[in-house]
Formats: C-alpha cells, sequence, structure tokens
RNA sequence: GGGGGAUUUCCCGAGCGGCCAAAGGGGGCAGACUGUAAAUCUGUUGUCACUGACUUCGGUGGUCCGAAUCCACCAUCCCCCA
C-alpha cells in the first residue's frame, strides 16, 4: 500500500506499507546483487548506514546459491538476516547485460551461465516462482531491458512481449502468494515500463501496463547510455501515466544529480550499483561533490572522507588512512568507503524527504542539484 | 690467488649491432564506472621548444656509417675451485 503524504511540483514524499515494515520514500534502495553488498558490507550494518531496503538478483541467487535452497533455509530475509524490505529484481537486466550469452524467445530467454556455461532458461513465471522462493517483499516483473541504441521496430515488438510477460507475472504472483507455504504471501508485483528512447513507445507502454493494477511501477532501460537529458525527457513523458496513487521506480540510476532531477519529475524509488561499485574504486561521494580518493592530493589529508558526514566511517577516520589503506590492497578499504557511500545516497534521501515533509523542496533543489555533480574542491 | 656470471629507464626484468626512449610485470599518476559476469577497466609513466629534437642502458676509452648490444681497462655484486 502506497500513501502520498505531500508533493511539491511533481516530487512526491509517500510512504509504501511492506510485509517487512514501511517504506519512506523517495527511497534509494541498497544493492546486493548476491544477498551481499559487494566490499564486505553485512546486514549487520545495514541499520548504521539508515538503509531501508535491500535489493538482491533473481538471476544471481538462482544460479547461487540455488532459490531452492534459500526457501528450504526459510526465504531470503531470514538467510542473510535483514528483516526489513527486500525488492528483488527479476534477471530482466541480465537479459541486457549478459547479451553476448543469451536467446530470447516469447517464452523466454535462454542463458549461458556466467559461472560454468550451463544453459538457463528464464521466463516470466521462472523469474516468478524463483522470486516466490526468495520471498522478496517486491517483486520485479521479468521485462526485457532494450539496449541503445534501440531500432523502433525491435523497441516495439520487445515492449509488446514484455507486456505479455508482466501478464503472466502477475498471475504467477497472485497464485504463488496464495500458497499454502509461501515464503511471504504478501509479495507483491511492480510492472516495468518499457520503449527505449521513442516517446509513443513509451507512453503506450505506461498505458498498457497501468491498466494491470499493479502495486508499483518502475521505469526500466535507462542509463543505459543515453545523454541524461534524455533519460529526463523520457521520465517526463512517461510520468503523466503512472498511477499517482502508485510508486514510480526508476530502475538503476542514478548519480546524486540525477536522483534529484528524477525526484523533481515524480520518481519514489532508486536503486544503482554506482555507490558501491565506485566505492570499491575509491571513488567518494560527498555533500561536496564526488572525489577520487586515490588522488595524491589525499595523500596527508586528515579530515575525514566528508566534513559534513555523520556516517561511522566519517567519525572514525581519515582519508589520508583510508588512501592508505587502498594503497596496501587492504579490503577494509572498500568496506569502509561502500559504507560511506551508502550512507551518503541514504542520507540524501532523507534531506530530500524532510525537504518535502518542511516544504522546501524547491530551495533544496536548486541548491544541490549543481553542488552534488561538482569534484571537489579542495 | 684461480675460473665463471652479472650490472638496463622508480623497482623487477626482456633486449645480444640499425625497426630501441628500450617488451612484459610491479609501483606511481590520472580517468571511467548508472535494475553488479566490475576488489574492475582505460590511459599515462626520460626531458623538452613534444608529428621533431635531445639525454639515458655501472664508469672511462675504443671498434663501426651506426653500440644497451662488440673490444679494453676500471668499479661493484654473485657463484665455483684453492
Amino acid at each position: 500500500m502506497f500513501i502520498l503524504k505531500k508533493t511539491s511540483g511533481k516530487a512526491r514524499r509517500g510512504e509504501f506499507t511492506t510485509p517487512h515494515g514501511k517504506i519512506q520514500t523517495p527511497v534509494f534502495m541498497n544493492v546486493g546483487t548476491s544477498a551481499a553488498i559487494k566490499g564486505g558490507v553485512s546486514t549487520m550494518d545495514l541499520r548504521d548506514i539508515k538503509c531501508q531496503v535491500e535489493l538482491s538478483n533473481t538471476y544471481h541467487l538462482h544460479i547461487r546459491p540455488g532459490d531452492e535452497l534459500i526457501r528450504d533455509l526459510g526465504g531470503l530475509h531470514k538467510f542473510f538476516n535483514w528483516d526489513g524490505p527486500i525488492l528483488t529484481d527479476s534477471g530482466g537486466f541480465q537479459v541486457f547485460s549478459l547479451a553476448a550469452i543469451r536467446k530470447i524467445t516469447e517464452e523466454g530467454v535462454t542463458f549461458q551461465s556466467h559461472m560454468d556455461g550451463k544453459r538457463i532458461f528464464m521466463g516470466p513465471r521462472e523469474s516468478m516462482r524463483i522470486q516466490a522462493n526468495l520471498g522478496s517483499d517486491i517483486a520485479m516483473a521479468f521485462d526485457e531491458c532494450i539496449k541503445n541504441p534501440a531500432e523502433y521496430r525491435y523497441t516495439k515488438a520487445s515492449c509488446e512481449r514484455t507486456t505479455r510477460w508482466l501478464k503472466i507475472c502477475k498471475e504467477e504472483v497472485e497464485k504463488n502468494r496464495m500458497e499454502e507455504n509461501a515464503v511471504n504471501p504478501g509479495q507483491v508485483l511492480f510492472g516495468i515500463n518499457q520503449g527505449a528512447t521513442f516517446d509513443d513507445l513509451r507512453i503506450n507502454h505506461m498505458k498498457e501496463i497501468a491498466e494491470l493494477d499493479l502495486a508499483g511501477y518502475a521505469i526500466g532501460g535507462l542509463a543505459v547510455g543515453e545523454p541524461a537529458e534524455v533519460m529526463y525527457h523520457i521520465i517526463e513523458q512517461v510520468e503523466p501515466f503512472a498511477p499517482k496513487d502508485k510508486p514510480r521506480y526508476l530502475m538503476g540510476v542514478g548519480t546524486p544529480v540525477n536522483i534529484l532531477e528524477a525526484v523533481n519529475r515524480g520518481i519514489d524509488f532508486f536503486d544503482c550499483v554506482m555507490p558501491s561499485r565506485n566505492a570499491r574504486h575509491g571513488n567518494l561521494f560527498t555533500w561536496r561533490g564526488h572525489m577520487n580518493l586515490n588522488n595524491n592530493k589525499y595523500e596527508k589529508d586528515p579530515r575525514p572522507l566528508d566534513p559534513d558526514c555523520q556516517c561511522p566511517v566519517c567519525r572514525n577516520y581519515s582519508r589520508a588512512y583510508i588512501r592508505h589503506l587502498f594503497k596496501a590492497r587492504e579490503t577494509l578499504a572498500m568496506r569502509l568507503c561502500v559504507m560511506h557511500n551508502l550512507y551518503f545516497y541514504n542520507e540524501l534521501m532523507e534531506e530530500i524527504r524532510k525537504a518535502l515533509d518542511q516544504d522546501r523542496w524547491e530551495s533544496f533543489y536548486n541548491e544541490y542539484v549543481e553542488k552534488l555533480g561538482l569534484r571537489v574542491d579542495d
């Protein structure tokens, strides 16, 4: 259930209720693809970094350790000991990212496992079965994330197929959660809008899926190489046709600036590997812009990563120390930086929510939409 | 004391007469990263007046049109025999 608490222009402040607690939106979901946030951050750390929702991946968990194993051990929440909300991505993105080793048909997609080359078939039924076994709170529809640039005819056909798949996903989720020993009887489904960068296909597709009365609506297939302006344009095109009383989720996005721009255009949910991946590579996000901690200029810098941050890392360690950890190839460097970056993203969302609550979204947006895109200058 | 081997650009290490400012690692410096096949990938790493010039391969001389590569001596290190 989604309650819209406040709006400011297109920007929305809401609350989404799941079987594992309420989610305050706008929200950033912390990505832990294989039931682990890369870089050594565990579910014990998630509360410390203000994580509301964890996100895991259907394809990856199906391959290893296997969704049936997770089901038999009580579901994903119990498996990795996180009692907050979990969203599982469907494997649709892997249709895109593992393009070299897959084949698409009406029934679904045959992948060659990136682990051992074994053939794996996944369609809407399979994806929903796996997500039911995992017991996530929000299951994502199995879609095709189309590459950029895309051909019009292919995109049109692909969207039609994604819609047919979505209808199957809906039936399956409803069926699976009625099962007597369902891991998560409260699991809901989010549909995914596609259509590449074609306004008419995007709009038509959103209209079609909006009719299915799903728990939420995602915009997928963006931030796959097109300019940010194109992404913003597509959001603007599609947003009017997304149900107002349901959360909107912009999949895989993005930079702090992308998030501000998208919130300003009516998006409620986000997820992105950027804070965790960049952190592992020494790239930090701060309230003064982003920085590459590996740079020589931080060698003797006694300040915290972000002087304006209250995260456990910034309260305890200096730039010089963490930079040293990177140079020494200590895995602690990654852990600390991932914790900081995720805290930053989660706090950014908290500040966005506060600004909306306190009717100062406009000024908050104006102040940070420029600032957060800069390189830390000192 | 006798015999043999070595010395290359920040480090290790290839090169054995021209195509060598010198392979390949490492390290350094910088960049990228957007529903995670990513603790990854890319560029760069002698100097400058930089599509060319100059200096460099332990040192000093020499051979040759031409030397990191050949010769002589010197220095330092390693191994074997006394």
